[in-house]
RNA sequence: GUGGGUGUAGCUCAGCUGGUAGAGCGCUGCGUUGUGGUCGCAGAUGUCGCGGGUUCAAGUCCCGUCACUCACCCCA
């Protein structure tokens, strides 16, 4: 390639550099981990979907990228398939499709990459990756799928080598039993409101609940106080009743939204939260009852890095009826920003814990030996390329990362391994020698996080 | 889609009222001939995003274009 047209960046198709993929894969692979100890089953959809799947005359249609073929027929604009823009589309649609070869409840995770023509920013990108869980049944999803949804990803989250992350929850039902018990007519209207509390300052909102819902002063004021309820155990339930308002889906929403945080509250520690946040709604779409959304702590500016809920009847085929529950996690959103900023990396470019130096061209076959040794106990290892000087070789691994030198034996001496990073050499045995656990493959490493507890 | 900002070495950037490019970091080599990192010395690297215009002369001024980037919108 000539040096003339240098490649640049796509804007929004964000690629990495070998050592942050690790740090990527680390955490894709906590992800993986974390959702199959409680049982979930790994699923890949195909790319596409038909468009009339996809568009649904909302303001994601005019994202959603078109395949095309090259040399397509000018007469066929286009394949009719479109790019999945999120994992829960297809997700409900193999569902459906499948719902006689599945068994239900069915409990899946998914991590893949969804397309968006958006403009990119900061955490926004028109290719990323997501992990989602799900939990799907047949007519009825009973309630306590929602506080294991919950579980399992504050299980996942709180496990993360990345900055602090906290999973605010609500309830719909609760906010909606609200609104009936004030007499509001118009609670989505409501909902469309408050939930822009974060942005718009508080009076404003109150003003808009006046004048654009026709609110009276006090009622608008009792919105306002339970959209500013805000706590990370079940005190939310006395704060809300002592607003004074009743409701049967009030009261459905307060027991729901408790038993969520109750069934998280072992999960909490300085890398995790939970909290229920009785501003979030997640605008008007799908969702019916609890609603998640997660932020990453110092960068609330990135908005929520994950989100999702319960919804009854996303899918559908007339005399079925298939509730679900389910989050999905950012993984591009909440670590690319972290990695540009480089506050986050992977502890090495390579997979290799040691290299093992070569002496000469006449010793390989004794490198390679003691390489192989290794690598039948799981430990990753690569040769020195070329019989160069200790001091380059010891170079080279220092330049990857790799922790570990092996110097194989001479006529005179053992085996000895050098840890390049204190640089204690000592006799080693091929045949048993361990790296420290924290070692044996890339890890991702954050500025955020704190020391490992030896 | 709308509006702003920025494009100079691998990276971060400097370059005044126009006079044909610089720093730091990194990189390569040597000091140190089989043990890196520190230190010292030496060295290499650019069609100044692209195209056009003004000018004796353009990295610098003007126009266009492309890319990147920030905000709005929306969201993972």
């Amino acid at each position: 390639m000539s040096q003339h047209n240098k490649p640049t960046p796509l804007s929004g198709f964000p690629e990495l550099l070998p050592a942050q993929r690790n740090a990527e894969l680390a955490v894709i692979d906590h992800l993986r981990r974390s959702f199959e100890l409680h049982g979930f089953s790994s699923l890949e959809t195909r790319i596409v979907e038909p468009l009339d799947r996809l568009a649904k005359g909302g303001e994601i249609d005019k994202e959603i990228y078109v395949l095309r073929r090259l040399q397509a027929d000018d007469e066929a604009s286009d394949s009719g398939l479109g790019l999945h823009f999120d994992l829960t589309v297809p997700f409900a649609r193999y569902v459906q499709e499948n719902a006689g070869k599945l068994e239900f409840p069915f409990r899946r995770y998914q991590i893949q990459k969804a397309w968006r023509g958006e403009r990119p920013q900061e955490g926004r990108f028109r290719e990323f990756t997501q992990a989602d869980v799900d939990i799907v049944a047949k007519d009825e999803l009973p309630f306590h799928y929602d506080v294991e949804v919950a579980r399992v990803m504050a299980e996942a989250l709180a496990g993360l080598p990345l900055p602090a992350m906290s999973l605010q929850t609500n309830s719909r039902r609760l906010i909606e039993g609200f609104y009936r018990g004030l007499g509001a007519a118009d609670p989505q209207r409501l909902i469309a409101i408050t939930d822009k509390l974060d942005k718009v300052p508080a009076d404003a909102i109150k003003r808009q609940l006046v004048e654009e819902a026709g609110l009276d002063d006090t009622r608008a004021q009792q919105c306002l106080r339970l959209a500013q309820i805000r706590t990370p155990d079940t005190s939310f339930v006395e704060r809300v009743r002592s607003l004074g308002v009743e409701h049967e889906l009030l009261d459905q929403g307060l027991t729901e939204l408790a038993a969520v945080l109750d069934g998280c509250a072992g999960i909490r520690s300085d890398g995790f939260r939970v909290e229920a946040n009785l501003r979030i709604a997640r605008g008007l779409d799908y969702y019916t009852g609890t609603v998640f959304e997660i932020y990453m702590e110092g960068y609330e500016s990135l908005g929520s890095v994950g989100g999702g809920g319960r919804y009854d009847s996303l899918v559908s085929d007339g005399a079925t009826t298939y509730p679900g529950v389910g989050i999905s996690f950012g993984i591009s959103r909440s670590m690319v920003p972290l990695l540009q900023r480089g506050v986050l990396t992977g502890s090495r470019s390579v997979p290799s814990a040691v290299l093992v130096a070569l002496a000469d061209e006449a010793s390989r076959a004794t490198s390679d030996a003691v390489a192989q040794q290794l690598r039948a106990r799981g430990i990753p290892t690569e040769v020195a390329a070329a019989p160069q000087k200790y001091g380059r070789q010891i170079r080279y691994a220092e330049r990857r990362g790799i922790p570990f030198v092996w110097f194989p034996a001479t006529d005179a001496a053992t085996d000895q391994v050098k840890d390049i990073r204190s640089g204690d050499q000592t006799d080693a045995d091929r045949a048993s020698w361990q790296p420290p656990a924290e070692d044996l493959h890339p890890r991702a490493v954050s500025m955020h996080v704190k020391e490992e507890q030896p």
